[in-house]
DNA sequence: GTGAAAGCGCTAACAC
DNA sequence: GTGTTAGCGCTTTCAC
């Protein structure tokens, strides 16, 4: 019964341009002119509606105003973890890019989880964000075709795409890394090499062991496949696959770690008291803080760089570019500290 | 054959309700009802549109929808810094909160710097979000207001705002955790302990500080200017600050560090050769990944938990739960790992 | 220089 | 059940 619809001074809501253009005296579109610093406005004009704008505590919707032009100014990202230090890193370094652009981020993390990456990707698209940044955990990306054949532009980071659109692309070079790592352990004496790694379903797992088994080849080298456990990191997994390689008739004398994570579980799983035995050689893929305290050997990446490096490559599809989808290497780099330099006992 | 009404070869841009209305022989807001769930259509109707739907390939547009609603279903997040394993645990459990809720995420890292969160605040305004979450950089928060009067929910997380609007607002006990810290070395018997933290001007050192002075205090012992550092961390700044430390007439026995950044740039410093002296206890404000394997004494707090209850608190206020604002303090745990205790050499 | 009118794609309030 | 008519707050013509 109090309902009073049409009261200006008890508006409910913000003060939109026409509000201003009402308090100014002028027209929606100076205002309009004013906000967006166009030219050809009196410069008393202009002073009389920014007067209005700091009186109404005026603030553009940036919403009506994408709608209306069409872009967002908007990317969404998803990555498999934000808590996880390599995907905060990629993010850190997208976000950068992006705030240089004049754009924000929606963050989403899949966790792995191939429905949560869809949901995530598609709600981003409803919001008609200009692009997407994608880290993949499923394996079918059909699901984006309609999306970048209306344009929104997409580059996958750390992994290609699945079965689907054939888009920009950047990840780091896992298999030479994976190889060299292995190498610098067989070049310390080590022949019985143990290969621990993520689920074989994950694109840079798989192609870390290619670079493992290459390194293998190389030196002449049989693959065995008791050497080899993959699998999501955890602490149990870590502690029960290092008790049965340290059980094998032939233990490994040297470790090569196939992640972050599966490196620091790793780490906690030998400190165990059941695990303890001969010291054993430790290389992992990625690096990770505090790496250098402990003293570990890794093949690092640089996820800021891989970030930076998808983020650019996203707008310069913004921009215009075009040609074929791009797919991009990003090297690795071995950082010796001394685990990986334990030599054979002989 | 070149116009077939169902595909418009050549629109630009995406297909829009009006393009599916007329491909299913229906009116606009039959469309709406169906892409709404919205109760009351005809099964068989409903079958129509969602075939224009699916040949189309049509996805709403949650921008206009949004214009039209007033609630744009996201939330900004503003912290320090992403790549920081701290933001980027709390990060994650606000992301997994507004899923839950239908709601996306704006991510942004003010990088320490007052200036970029106002800017990030504010383009998130401009967007419409429906809530942030803010940890402050800046201790200046006027700019806020007119925002929270048209309606935008804030909660300050991890520290509180600055000079400007009263707002929901969720910390640790870093006052009690400092205490019990310190409480800790002086239980070891260490009477020389040393306080290094960020700069005074961020609200969790200066607290950290207050909780070293008070155990200090019930102690009975003296506070001394000499032994407190507080700056920005990072590994020149520690190494000066220990250099400094060990020369003193009376050096300290004991470390305690204000935060997980100062404890890492610390523990470097202390393996650097020329800091090499009698070995020091530490206790460190913040538990951090390996820290465990370091054996390091902290004063842990839960950066998920702090995320969650903030975003919690968001959403319960976007739900219309009224009331003055909240100051929330979450409780912190000393976790004893072997630095700690080190005991003091008679 | 300035302004009126027509939408952007959708939902809310009513017709029928 | 379904359709029609107004807008949401802005930018884009194009007229003055």
């Amino acid at each position: 019964m109090r309902d009073d619809p049409d009261v200006p001074e008890t508006r409910r809501g913000r003060p939109t341009m026409n509000d201003v253009a009402a308090a100014a005296g002028v027209a929606l579109k100076t205002v309009s002119r004013v906000v967006n610093n166009e030219p050809g406005v009196n410069a008393t004009t202009a002073e009389r509606v920014h007067a209005a704008i700091e009186r109404l505590g005026y603030r553009r919707n940036d919403g009506a105003r994408t709608l209306r032009r069409g872009r967002t100014a908007s990317i969404g990202l998803v990555i498999e973890d934000v808590a996880d230090p390599f995907y905060s890193g990629l993010s850190r370094a997208v976000e950068d890019v992006a705030l240089d652009e004049g754009c924000l981020v929606f963050t989403g993390s899949s966790g792995e989880d191939a429905s949560r990456e869809r949901e995530l990707v598609l709600a981003f698209c409803a919001r008609r964000v200009d692009g997407l940044i994608i880290v993949p955990a499923g394996t079918d990306h059909d699901y984006l075709t309609p999306e970048i054949d209306a344009g929104i532009a997409a580059v996958f980071a750390d992994r290609p795409p699945g079965a689907g659109p054939d888009a920009d692309t950047v990840v780091c070079d896992n298999a030479g890394g994976a190889r060299v790592g292995t190498e610098h352990l067989l070049a310390h004496g080590h022949r019985r090499i143990a290969f621990l790694a993520d689920s074989p379903s994950i694109f840079t797992a798989t192609e870390r062991l290619r670079g493992y088994r290459e390194a293998l080849a190389s030196a002449g080298l049989p693959y065995d496949e008791e050497l080899v456990a993959m699998a999501p990191p955890g602490r149990a997994r870590a502690l029960a696959d290092l008790e049965r390689l340290f059980r094998l008739a032939d233990p490994p004398t040297a470790l090569f770690t196939g992640n972050g994570r599966t490196t620091v579980a790793t780490l906690r799983a030998l400190a165990a008291p059941i695990t303890h035995g001969p010291p054993v050689a430790v290389v992992g893929f990625d690096d990770f803080e505090l790496a250098d305290l402990l003293g570990i050997t890794v093949v690092a990446q640089d996820p800021a760089r891989l970030g930076r490096v998808a983020a650019e490559l996203l707008f310069r599809r913004l921009a215009g570019e075009s040609g074929p989808p791009q797919r991009l290497e990003l090297p690795t780099r071995l950082v010796v500290r001394g685990s990986g330099e334990l030599p054979l006992r002989g």
